[in-house]
DNA sequence: AGCGTTTTGATAGAAATATAACAAGAGTGT
DNA sequence: ACACTCTTGTTATATTTCTATCAAAACGCT
């Protein structure tokens, strides 16, 4: 059974995949059919389409229920980061090698990155990779492994192998959290292994947290503070230890 | 400098990454200003911000000005590339470790699995580790190693060497060119080299190909047609070397 | 062909979004 | 404090999108 109805929706989704949004008056023409049909249709697919605005998108991309209830707190952090991620641009030099740890930071500081420098960057998590693929004039390197879907990112000994054949110019490292005394932990054991062979193979160290981090223990250990060249924070260079 | 237009920008940028989509209502709410204030705000900021129908979305998503120009020909060669998709759920079962290759192809197939379909995948793929990394019943295993822009996909040594702790079920793999006698091809020899390693780990190696890479030939050479324990085309099963 | 069912297109009214113009307010520098 | 500029909010209007309803067309079945 192949009906035209069917036909319509499989057309629909390869017109999507190509134009990642479609407008319903050119859904109509591309169908062949009317404006009213593409609407039945689409309001018939909910699993894989969804409308906004006059628009056919993707399932995944209408709007989620939750009209507004971001938390404050959340907003601000996000905040935060970009903050601390805009202080890390004076280490990142052209044709150097930059190691770019996983969390939720660092896909800001890709984000925020020039699409002219050119460097070679080096990886372990799926957002960071996905960032840092779209960059024109960055050489990427994957450490792959398995995948932690809590971090979106991959353990395994053939990254830590990989790290073992590179040289680092500049880490840059997250934590969920850091102490003066007790130094740098993170929630994944994973995690830790990796950061701790990546700082060991770089010449510089850098700590990127928000100051909501500071004080904070995670079950996860992986630096003490004196290890970092620097820690960066929404203030810029901060000494922790003080 | 840090203007409250900048403040409000940055914002939306934290609210967006959040909620994919934001209404204006929602945003003006979240922003505390007028909804012709958000209007205001992102037509300012055209390289970060989209409009959609009465929603904010990243710059990326909003409508491409191409009304309708889809080719016919791309157009059929995805709907092809979804049926040969179609074909393979047959060889797909509970709890078995499958390899996905690298392509325009197997994404499709990602994206036909079914959600409880419970299984450990192994990929080198941006694409398709992407779409994998969203199965909550998929165990991910990634091979890592330099990135190749043009098939978003990775090679060396490492993602090499895991291949040899793994036994790989059932192998999916794609191919640029077929040809009975000269074998299946593809466009880059890093890929070769992971798919020859790939089909050696594997139980049963299936090819998925839509029907106009038949006698077609590329570069790099991966396997003879016999090596193929099916070749499944928009037809379903299909024997190449008649 | 004839009948009932389903699908499709057209229309009109309701709701939402987009645009423009103007008034009120905040910020800057003298 | 004053004049000036820039930003923001409000209102009104035009345009677009949405929903419901009904008639026409296509389809399946005997």
């Amino acid at each position: 059974m192949n009906t035209r109805k069917e036909q319509r929706i499989s057309a629909l989704s390869d017109a999507l995949s190509q134009h990642r949004v479609l407008h319903i008056k050119n859904a109509a023409q591309i169908l062949g059919v009317s404006e009213m049909t593409v609407r039945r249709d689409v309001s018939a697919n909910t699993e894989r389409f969804g409308f906004l605005g006059g628009h056919i998108v993707p399932a995944a991309e209408s709007e989620t229920d939750n009209p507004y209830e971001i938390s404050k707190a959340a907003d601000s952090h996000a905040a935060a980061k970009r903050d601390v991620c805009a202080h890390a641009a004076d280490y990142i030099h052209h044709d150097e090698t930059i190691f770019f740890d996983c969390g939720t930071t660092l896909p800001y500081l890709v984000d925020l990155l020039p699409e002219d420098v050119h460097l070679t960057a080096v990886c372990y998590s799926l957002n960071v990779a996905e960032r840092l693929a779209r960059k024109p004039n960055v050489r990427l390197v994957m450490l792959g492994g398995l995948y932690h879907p809590a971090s979106a990112s991959f353990s395994g000994s053939s990254g830590l192998g990989t790290l073992d054949s590179l040289v680092i110019n500049v880490a840059f490292l997250s934590a969920a959290g850091v102490d003066s005394r007790r130094g740098a932990t993170c929630a994944h054991f994973h995690e830790a292994e990796i950061k701790r062979k990546a700082m060991s193979r770089a010449q510089k160290n850098v700590l990127l947290i928000d100051k909501s981090k500071i004080g904070k223990l995670k079950p996860a250990f992986f630096s003490d503070m004196q290890s970092f060249d620097a820690v960066l924070t929404e203030d810029g260079p901060t000494d922790i230890s003080a």
